[in-house]
Formats: structure tokens, sequence, C-alpha cells
DNA sequence: ACGTAAGCTGAGGGTGTCTCCGTTTGGTGC
DNA sequence: GCACCAAACGGAGACACCCTCAGCTTACGT
């Protein structure tokens, strides 16, 4: 899964393409979390002290950098939503996660979101990686969280990775902010809770 | 308020200068809904058969530009709003408009909101017309609507036009598209019901 | 019909994306 | 060690977009 890593079918990096490779990944988190998900491509491998063409050698789109810095965060909450299948409250479980899943859009400026929902049901592009994580991951909880009653049943994954991302994307700009987006995801996440009519 | 008539101050308008200021913006219009909002300006002039300087001695920043494209949508969801305040249900009809505002977010691609919401609550920018007559109009039903107790009343007018504008954003690119912007809103709208507990 | 201010134009400078090809270099077999 | 070569690098170049400005054109009042 790492591309630093030695591959059984290929032969294993060399070591200054390794070494570049890790350069890019942190030229560009810091990049991203500094301007978004906009942030110049040369500015990146300027800072990383390289060539643009390198650049595009190891991330042939933009879009393949972006699932590389995500990856991670991407691993992370993907862990944090195994662990909170053991968690009691099934509703809450999910809240808490998507709770976590909007501080992760939030911090790359709400586009983060572009690449984990709209980028890959949008036609053409293969599904990426970051993306069929996330589904999966959010879908464990949800059907739990149904389960118990403690969500409505109709609801579907991808709507709700949708409107996490949509709503830190909104928030994106506000003086609010931060705070925004946490505001209206609590009145979001409201209204997922059946009742009676 | 139209740009395009003759006011008591200034002189009016050169015939060629009416002509072409309508031109552009039936290009705008054609461009914005097919692109989304951030549509290429130079193409914009060059559909409207203009030098691209045309565009900005009339439109000096992007944001004039959109602005009055939104001016007749925004002026027709200000009168909606209007209208609505005699409706027997208050809290529908608060819904109805956030639903009809929803429908001109999708239109142009969820980005007519960076307009709306953000871009003025954003620091320097000077207060945007369309953004002031959206949230007065909203503010009046919100009132309302809270008053007949259909809506909890810690909800601010401004982070229901920014959650909006978030759903449409993020329903952009889905095949789903405009069916997922009312779907999330569906579900967003649940929320601001009042309830025990 | 003419003078002039309002209006129009597009080249040009800046920034960004992405490609391509000549050059450099790490790793390997001898 | 050394020589070879595929892998990796670099950055100029083609193209798109944004925005400005100096020089040209034209509508309109008199």
């Amino acid at each position: 899964m790492d591309a630093t890593e030695t591959s059984a079918v290929r032969r294993p990096m060399r070591a200054d393409a390794r070494r570049n490779y890790t350069r890019l990944l942190d030229a560009a988190r810091a990049a991203f979390a500094e301007h978004g998900t906009e942030a110049s491509l040369e500015d990146i491998a300027r800072r990383a002290g390289l060539g643009i063409g390198t650049l595009y050698r190891h991330f042939p789109t933009r879009n393949d950098l972006l699932e590389a810095v995500f990856h991670e965060s991407v691993v992370g909450l993907q862990e944090q939503a195994r662990a909170l299948l053991d968690s009691p409250a099934p509703g809450e479980a999910l809240m808490d996660w998507l709770r976590a899943t909007a501080q992760h859009a939030t911090t790359y400026q709400g586009l983060a979101g572009s690449l984990m929902t709209s980028m890959l049901d949008d036609a053409t592009s293969s599904p990426s990686d970051c993306h069929t994580r996330m589904l999966s991951a959010g879908e464990a909880l949800l059907v739990r969280a149904q389960e118990s009653k403690a969500v409505r049943p109709d609801v579907e994954i991808g709507e709700l990775l949708s409107l996490v991302n949509g709503l830190a994307w909104a928030a994106r700009r506000s003086p609010a902010g931060q705070d925004r987006t946490h505001r209206m995801l609590e009145l979001a996440l409201w209204g997922l809770v059946p009742r009676e009519v």
C-alpha cells in the first residue's frame, strides 16, 4: 500500500526517488493545510526543493497527491470507526465519527470533501481509495445505528458524507469558521433521529 | 438599481455600453449555469463577442458580475419570502423558501452560495447587495417560524443559508445532483424542528 | 459637422497547469 | 572499482486564465 516500500511485483524505488516522494508529501501537507486543496503545485515542488516535473512523476494528478496526503488521516478515521463499533451507544458512535470527519474536512478547508465524495461518484474517475475507505467505515457505523433505531432507517452513508463535506465547505471562509461547521453539523444531525411524525 | 438605466445623478449610459452590458450579462448567465461560478471570464467576453477589457470595464471584479447575474433571482426570492409571510403555516413557509433557495444555488452549481454567504461576512469586502437581501428576507421568515414554535429558537439565518449553500455545493458533481441537494436538505430541515429532550 | 468624453480593445505581464525530452544518477553485474 | 542503463530529475515551453493600461473608436450634445 505504501508507495515508498518495496513491492513484490516491481522493483523497489530508488533511494533518491523515495526521499523525494516523502519531501513532496511533507510540502504538500503543509501547503494544503495552509491554502486549502487549491494550493499551487508549482509552489509545493518549490517548497520541496524539486522540479515540477518530479512532482508530476510521483503524482500525475492533483488527486493522486491529495490522496497520498490524506491517506494517513483517512486510515485514522477508519480505525476510529472500527473502534466505535464496540461502543454501547450506536447512535452516538455514528455522530461522534461524523464529527471527527467534519473536523478533518475543516482542517483542509472543506475541500478535502471533493476527494471523498463528489470526485468519485463523478463519472469517469476510478473509485479513489480514500473514498472507498470512508464509505465502508461509515456504512458499518450507520447500519448499527439504524438497527438500534437511533437513526432514521432511510438514510444512506453517501448522503451523510456529502452533507458533512458540504457543511465544512460552507463554513470555510466564514469568520465563525470551525465553530460554524460544528454548529451546522449539530443542526443537521438532529434531523437524523427518528421520531413519530 | 438597474445599472443600464438613467441615473438622476450621472449621465445615462451610452447606447453601445448599454447593449454590451446586457450582452455580457447574457453570456455570463449561460456560462455560470454551465460551468459554475468559476467559469472563465475571458470565455464570457468571447461569447459576448467583446474584448476582455470591456468586461472588466462593466464588472471590475468577478463578484460584481455574479451579483449582476443573480440580481434577478435574488429579487425573486426576496419577493417570494415576502409573499410567504402571509402563509398560515410559518414553519412550512420557511422550509419552502429554503427549498427554493437551494434550487437556485443548485442551478449555479452550489457556488452561488459563496456570494450570498461567506463572501461578505468575510472580512474586508463591503456587504454585497445580494447577501443583504437574502439575509433580511430569510430573517423575517425565520423569526415568524420561531415565534410560532415551528423552528428551534436558537437558530440563526446566516447558519441556515450557509447550510443550504453547503449542501448545494456538495451535491454539485454527484450524479444524484439536484436530487441529492433536496434529499440532504430534507434531512437537515428535519433537525430544525424543536422537540422534547 | 465636429469636439470630446465615454467606451472599446487586445497586447502584455504575472501565475498556474501539465508535457516532453535532454541530462543526471543510483544500483547492479562484472 | 567500473561501466552501463533504466529510473529519476529538471525545467523550458505550450497553453489557459487573470487583470491592467495606453491608444484607438464612436456616440452624442451642441
